[in-house]
DNA sequence: CTGAATTTTCAAAATAAATTGAAAGCTAAT
DNA sequence: ATTAGCTTTCAATTTATTTTGAAAATTCAG
């Protein structure tokens, strides 16, 4: 395969697992472009490649900054803004974990605390099994929480290496 | 907060938290309300207590089944199908990463190997930094791919320990 | 300050996804 | 073999999401 179709075909196939994920087609193939993009391209760039207007390029390339993934880059004597992306997927997985436990599972974390303090007798049967599984919706959500504060904050290798251990 | 308002809230939030995750909100939904319900409900109970159509509680709740999350329940004597599910959340939670890891993370590392063989001079800066950016993806996949592994394999409080573990 | 270049916004349009409901398909009892 | 009771299917409709594109806002050079 070459080069070019190499890179059109991670580009829609980003795009496809994006939206497995919740997250937008669009962004996720703006995204793998910048991804697989040497130097830094401009919005007209991506309109461009991925056959896009120009307010889809913006709205997306604005989110993808606010996940951190993307940044502006400023080329002296260039009055266009230019985009880069984020190349280090290690870099890439911890910023997009963190993002996610911040807007999913804290939230829902919380939330499920307050539903367990549903008021009435505690040995009623229906109370019983609706605590039991919302504690333990709680229980998972706070352990996978726990698990992946460690793994946001390690490092790579740490990551790789733990996993080896495990395998002996 | 009284249970019914609580197992209310549940549902709706379930089927909220649900879409950001891939996951069609009303299957959410369906699998909230089989998660509070103590006994087998038909797919009427479904239906009323949603007020969903009934192909669309039949459509989900079939695939609820193909994840594995929900199985009928023959009740003697009884003509109607009835469906419960799965309550052990740590069940729940690998029969799901066992499924999303067969949907999608190992098709995915399949394509990567793929990309990662284009053809040309592997000195060349653009084909290098393509190969090094696909590779890392891949590389990160098939560690996360194995640490899944080993999870699903093992028990709850393996998962329990080994992150407490990890805080000394 | 002026205006050309560029970015941002957002209502309207297009597209995609979910839902309905009625017809067809089963199943089990008689 | 018939039929009432229940389940499944799927084309049509509704709803939700994404995309467009032109206008407004911003930026910056002269």
């Amino acid at each position: 395969m070459k080069l070019t179709e190499a890179k059109q075909q991670f580009i829609s196939s980003w795009g496809a697992f994006g939206t497995h994920w919740g997250i937008n087609r669009t962004m996720a193939q703006i995204h793998a472009l910048l991804l697989v993009s040497v130097d830094p391209i401009t919005q007209d760039d991506i309109m461009e490649q991925l056959t896009i207007s120009r307010g889809n390029v913006n709205m997306n390339i604005r989110d993808l900054i606010g996940w951190g993934l993307v940044e502006r880059v400023i080329i002296t004597g260039e009055r266009k803004e230019y985009f880069t992306a984020e190349k280090d997927i290690w870099k890439v997985a911890t910023k997009i974990i963190k993002e996610r436990k911040k807007r999913e599972l804290d939230p829902m974390i919380k939330l499920l605390a307050q539903l367990e303090n549903v008021e009435g007798d505690k040995k009623d049967k229906d109370i019983k099994q609706f605590t039991e599984v919302i504690g333990g919706i709680k229980k998972l959500g706070s352990q996978a929480d726990k698990l992946l504060d460690v793994m946001v904050k390690a490092e790579e290798n740490w990551f790789t290496g733990s996993v080896l251990k495990i395998f002996k």
